[in-house]
DNA sequence: GCCGTTTTCGGCCCGACTGTTTTCAGTCG
């Protein structure tokens, strides 16, 4: 998994060729070749020994060249040099809001201002505004931008942007200007984290809307607001980012916000060469100006020959060529699932008892829930023995009795412990329905151990799922080390599933990672690993990150009528004999 | 630095808001 590496580097340059002031479109080509190395499904060094760099998109000779020099001895020396021609710190200025490569230069020239730390005196000792085209008041937004940095402009996850979204759109959506709001941006594309909320609402009197918006009582501070478009900052330090536009123009508008940058960029070249022109009021012929599309999103699409896409995998990641070849993904919608796997009970450390959760999974429309509460060695969660184990499967024998069609399933989430030995005896596990795998210690081992470990325990005929394979928590643990490409050979060649954990903070696997998986043809599982009854809500959240995968309704677990997914499990342990 | 049913050279998305501007550059998304 060198991809990563080399996107970080490829950005990096990209960064650094911005603040020289080199051609743009020379640091548009690093930026899109980091994109499509941080996205790649194939593993990069196959590629490169069988020469196929060139063909991920926005390789050429020149970055293939590098690519190979950067898997051959780890580093590549022209890009070093480029490294060394900028003192780090100086790049830390781009991170000011207001502060871009031109601002940061001139600081640099003329005042040596080399980090944050030094661009904040300067600005408090007003040695800024005395250097031409600049005045006080850039000076103070400056620090004002500082201020944001330093309070750590954090990017929201999915389970706080969500709430806060519907908050806002709620209050917009009861004005009787407003005739339509949405929500945009990466929010609308599922991207496991926010950073700015963009929302998007249709009216015929934008002045008022904005109005209502910059003075709502969620806003700490305005960071721009204009006639159509405004910026502020909650009081918790969000971001929320409002446009406003006629009816006419919201599906190109919609369209244009949802992004990303990437997929309309391209979707723009191919306007260009169509004669066509799209911004966000509307698709036009460039000979006459006329309006060919605007009202409705997908208009947009049909006018560039493309059927819509779905905005999850808008991402310039090949959706423009499939859409192209009418080769888009259906993708799995919540609808399509008959179930929950990975749910906890009082038996452990989740709050609600039984017949309270299979009640909740009845509601939600399921079929069945997994019921895969933790096992012995893990006390802190108050792990079942087996004693208590045969207790709690005795007791969803009954309720399954009595129950019509929704049904329980006797689970468990099982340590996988050192050496990969279940934390479970396997004449315990095969009286289970379903098992999920779990590593909760020993993060620290190191990567051969880790991943070794994982893939003895998914030969293992009872082992169902992985849970959470990488183990991170965002924000708080990185993953830790795992030859994820090895795990998923191993998933494959085992029949073992591999999770979308629900859980905002996990999302593990990635939506990277998922595909990665999908390509390969592992089966993939979403489960919300839920604690109480509203974490079953983030089975959407989880769904999204599929979706971002491309997954289709055939490549997920949970899309398996009961009698299917028993037949599914059954053939991994009739497989392994 | 990439890329080609306009092209192997000469293009490369588009517009809003801000500040310092009397016509536009810088930044952002």
């Amino acid at each position: 998994m060198k991809e990563q590496a080399l996107a970080t580097l490829f950005d990096q340059i990209a960064d650094i060729l911005e603040f020289r002031q080199e051609n743009l479109f020379r640091v548009r080509a690093y930026r899109r070749a980091a994109e499509s190395l941080a996205s790649l499904t194939e593993d990069i060094e196959r590629l490169d020994q069988e020469g196929r760099l060139r063909e991920i998109p926005g390789i050429g000779q020149e970055l293939a060249n590098k690519i190979h020099e950067y898997l051959q001895k780890g580093s590549v020396r022209e890009l070093d040099e480029v490294k060394r021609s900028v003192p780090a710190g100086v790049m830390a200025l781009l991170e000011v809001p207001g502060v871009g490569p031109k601002t940061a230069k001139v600081l640099h020239e003329r005042l040596r201002i080399g980090s944050i730390d030094q661009l904040e005196r300067a600005a408090r000792a007003h040695k800024i505004c005395h250097l031409s085209g600049f005045q006080e008041t850039k000076e103070q937004n400056i620090l004002k931008g500082i201020s944001i940095v330093r309070k750590g402009r954090e990017r929201m996850h999915l389970g706080l942007a969500f709430p806060l979204a519907r908050t806002v759109l709620d209050m917009l959506r009861d004005m009787p200007e407003v005739l339509r709001a949405e929500p945009a941006g990466s929010l609308r594309r599922m991207r496991e984290t926010v950073g700015d909320l963009d929302l998007l609402v249709s009216t015929r009197k934008p002045a008022k809307v904005m109005q209502a918006f910059t003075k709502a009582k969620y806003c700490a501070r305005v960071l721009a607001s204009g006639q159509t478009k405004s910026s502020i900052l909650t009081h918790e330090g969000y971001q929320l980012d409002l446009r406003a536009v006629a009816p006419d123009s919201f599906g190109a508008a919609w369209q244009y916000f949802t992004g990303s940058k990437e997929h309309n960029v391209r979707l723009r070249e191919m306007a260009g060469r169509k004669g066509l022109k799209i911004n966000e009021y509307g698709v036009f012929r460039l000979s006459t100006g006329k309006r060919v599309a605007g009202r409705e999103e997908a208009d947009v699409y049909k006018a560039m020959g493309l059927p819509w896409i779905p905005p999850e995998i808008r991402e310039d990641h090949g959706e423009i060529e499939a859409a192209l070849e009418r080769r888009l993904p259906k993708l799995v919608d919540e609808k399509d699932l008959r179930g929950d796997f990975h749910i906890h009970t009082n038996w452990s450390d989740g709050n609600n008892t039984l017949d309270q959760v299979a009640e909740a999974g009845r509601k939600r429309g399921y079929q069945y829930l997994a019921i895969c509460d933790h096992s012995q060695s893990l006390k802190v969660a108050n792990g079942l023995s087996p004693a208590r184990l045969k207790q709690q499967m005795a007791l969803i024998r009954a309720f399954n009795a009595r129950s019509k069609g929704f049904q329980l399933l006797m689970g468990a989430e099982v340590d996988i412990l050192n050496r990969g030995v279940m934390d479970f005896p396997d004449e315990l596990l095969k009286q289970l329905d379903f098992v999920v795998g779990s590593i909760h210690t020993g993060f620290t081992q190191d990567e051969a151990t880790l991943t070794n470990r994982m893939i003895k325990a998914m030969e293992n005929p009872y082992v169902t799922l992985i849970a959470h394979p990488t183990g991170r928590l965002m924000g708080q643990r990185d993953p830790y080390p795992l030859n994820l490409d090895a795990v998923l050979d191993a998933a494959k060649r085992t029949g073992t599933a591999m999770e979308i954990n629900a859980y905002p903070k996990r999302l593990d696997l990635n939506d990277a990672s998922a595909r990665r998986a999908k390509e390969r043809g592992v089966r993939l599982a979403v489960s919300t690993d839920t604690h109480s009854l509203d974490q079953l809500d983030h089975i959407s959240i989880g769904v999204g990150v599929a979706r971002r995968a491309w997954v289709e309704r055939s490549e997920l677990l949970n899309c398996l009528a009961r009698d299917q997914l028993l037949a599914w499990i059954k053939q991994k342990r009739a497989h392994a004999h």
